[in-house]
RNA sequence: GCGCCUCUAGCUCAAUUGGCAGAGCAACGGACUCUUAAUCCGCAGGUUCUGGGUUCGAGUCCCAGGGGGCGUACCA
């Protein structure tokens, strides 16, 4: 049968809509035969999710962004042919506009009676089971096109998303902060202790890192005069996989002029409780049978305490490597640690595997080793420890957020600790950027800053044990005889490539 | 990176001790006027991830490689 798809077709209403309305018509279909050839009043469109072929009559199911609906065609109730052609012709998976009358089964199922079916674009490969769906879990990442059409959860995982996010970004405007961007592409990996990934310009024959954090930048927006500032965006580490990780991953990071981590601290809580109430009606969270409550004050937790109670550490006494070292090792914390040589690491590492577990309810962490975190300002009361947190749901890391070095002096000669400690093998240290400090010579009001991991709370939000399912498309390996090129390996064809777009 | 598990039809899964590779759904042909994963009849569908090995015989056992999952290490 050849079908002429149109390019455009103009409906009354989405599926769930129009569905409303036939419910709310709620005649039976004797009914509204009896006046005589019933006339349409809606068009609608969908994928052809069943088709269900009876004869004289069949029954379809569409679905569309908003749910699905069934349409009926009666062979006495159109050309017969074309009613044979639709019967035999229209499968699962295909596009097609429906314009009928409305009514309802027997069975009580709001219908569209159809006076014409429009095929608007046929699917040439089969759909996956239509009761048993997709869960292969590399299906799922690398045709999730298929796993959005069949997993309602996944479905709904990414509207969870698309909501937190829009949330977030109304009440960042309304508390008066400004939207802004900064690079991806930079000089310097800074803002983070990570690896980072390396990629290279070809015109300025230089390299260039994907950014791993864009907080200096924030900061010289800051110090241009914008006092309330985020940015939503991507930041690459080039590290490992896991269910905790990505090596794309989104995040909010916002700066506000004259707040310390105290007023952050409060905003963070407001912000998380008010998201989650907007977006999946309750502030408590189940993960893995526990109850998350978020709708309470958070205990504040102090870092060195936790890992003092922890493991009999005292980091306010054991201040140096080759001490900590020994301190780990003698207690039987960890056995390799020969290649770590910064004491942040080690103290990182100890938190890591000790305290970091048991924080399942939502909380605060504060008061972090000065070591760990160059760009952060230290304790006016006690400088061994920085006037910092972290919120820490069910063991995962979901914010971090600290008042900010804004002294010249003390950031550029804590940035040449970080290349010193570089220099001494450990690759995750912050590289300097002397352009930062000139930007803070020139004058940085204090403020404090945040950053949010966006995947980590939409995973929390929604039950999904992995980043991967609150990502649409997660780095995989190559797919095996995937002769798609990955996108550092796209070679550009000979002539002029930069016209594109 | 390392360790463990896993890969069978388009999808979801079977296959006894090593003994003829199967089912449901989808597809294809047909029947059917109230279906809801419609039902019924028929038909077809395979490099059992790839390559090697052991064996009379391998989906099954062994070796190497690839994809995925989990754990672990690094990181948020």
């Amino acid at each position: 049968m050849p079908f002429s798809p149109p390019g455009r077709y103009v409906t009354t209403g989405m599926l769930a809509d129009v569905q409303a309305l036939v419910a709310a018509d709620g005649r039976p279909h004797e009914e509204v035969a009896a006046d005589g050839a019933p006339e349409a009043t809606d068009r609608v469109a969908g994928r052809v999710m069943l088709w269900r072929h009876m004869g004289k009559r069949l029954f379809g199911t569409l679905q569309d962004g908003t749910g699905r609906m069934q349409v009926s065609l009666f062979r006495d109730e159109m050309d017969p042919d074309t009613y044979r052609a639709l019967a035999k012709g229209v499968r699962m998976g295909d596009f097609v506009g429906v314009e009928g009358y409305r009514y309802i089964t027997g069975k009580g199922e709001p219908t569209l009676g159809a006076r014409e079916v429009t095929v608007l674009q046929r699917a040439l490969e089969p759909m996956p089971d239509k009761w048993a769906g997709v869960h292969d879990a590399d299906l799922r990442y690398r045709k999730r096109y298929l796993d959005l059409l069949v997993n309602p959860e996944s479905r709904q995982r990414f509207q969870v998303r698309s909501a937190m996010i829009s949330f977030i970004r109304r009440w960042l405007d309304d508390q008066g902060f400004m939207e802004v961007e900064t690079p991806m592409l930079t000089a310097a990996a800074s803002g983070a202790a990570a690896r980072p990934f390396s990629t290279h310009h070809n015109a300025l024959d230089r390299d260039f890192f994907l950014r791993i954090s864009p907080e200096t930048y924030l900061k010289r927006v800051v110090a241009g005069g914008f006092d309330r500032v985020y940015e939503i965006g991507r930041n690459f580490r080039n590290e490992g996989i896991d269910a905790s990780h990505l090596q794309e991953f989104t995040m909010l990071e916002w700066y506000a002029a004259y707040w310390d981590y105290t007023d952050n601290m409060e905003a963070i809580r407001t912000l998380l409780t008010a998201t989650l109430e907007a977006t999946t009606g309750s502030t408590t969270v189940d993960h893995d049978g526990v109850a998350l409550e978020f709708g309470v004050q958070w205990p504040v937790y102090d870092y060195r305490t936790l890992v003092r109670d922890a493991t009999g550490i005292d980091l306010a006494v054991v201040r140096d490597v080759d001490t900590l070292k020994a301190e780990i090792t003698s207690r039987g914390i960890a056995d390799d640690l020969g290649d770590t040589v910064s004491y942040a690491a080690l103290v990182d590492l100890l938190y890591k595997r000790t305290v970091r577990p048991g924080l399942v309810q939502p909380c605060f962490l504060i008061h972090h080793p000065a070591e760990l975190v160059p760009l952060a300002r230290r304790n006016d009361d006690d400088p061994s420890v920085l006037d910092m947190f972290q919120v820490v749901v069910a063991g995962w890391e979901i914010v971090k957020a600290y008042s900010e070095l804004v002294d010249p002096i003390e950031q550029e000669q804590r940035l040449l600790e970080q290349v010193e400690l570089r220099a001494a093998g450990d690759d995750e240290t912050m590289m300097m950027e002397d352009d930062f400090i000139e930007a803070m010579r020139h004058g940085m009001p204090p403020m404090s800053g945040l950053g949010l991991g966006i995947d980590r709370l939409v995973a929390l939000a929604t039950g999904a044990p992995t980043l991967r399912d609150v990502v649409l498309f997660p780095l995989l390996r190559e797919a095996p005889g995937d002769s798609a090129q990955a996108p550092g390996d796209a070679t550009p064809a000979v002539g002029d490539a930069d016209d594109a777009n």
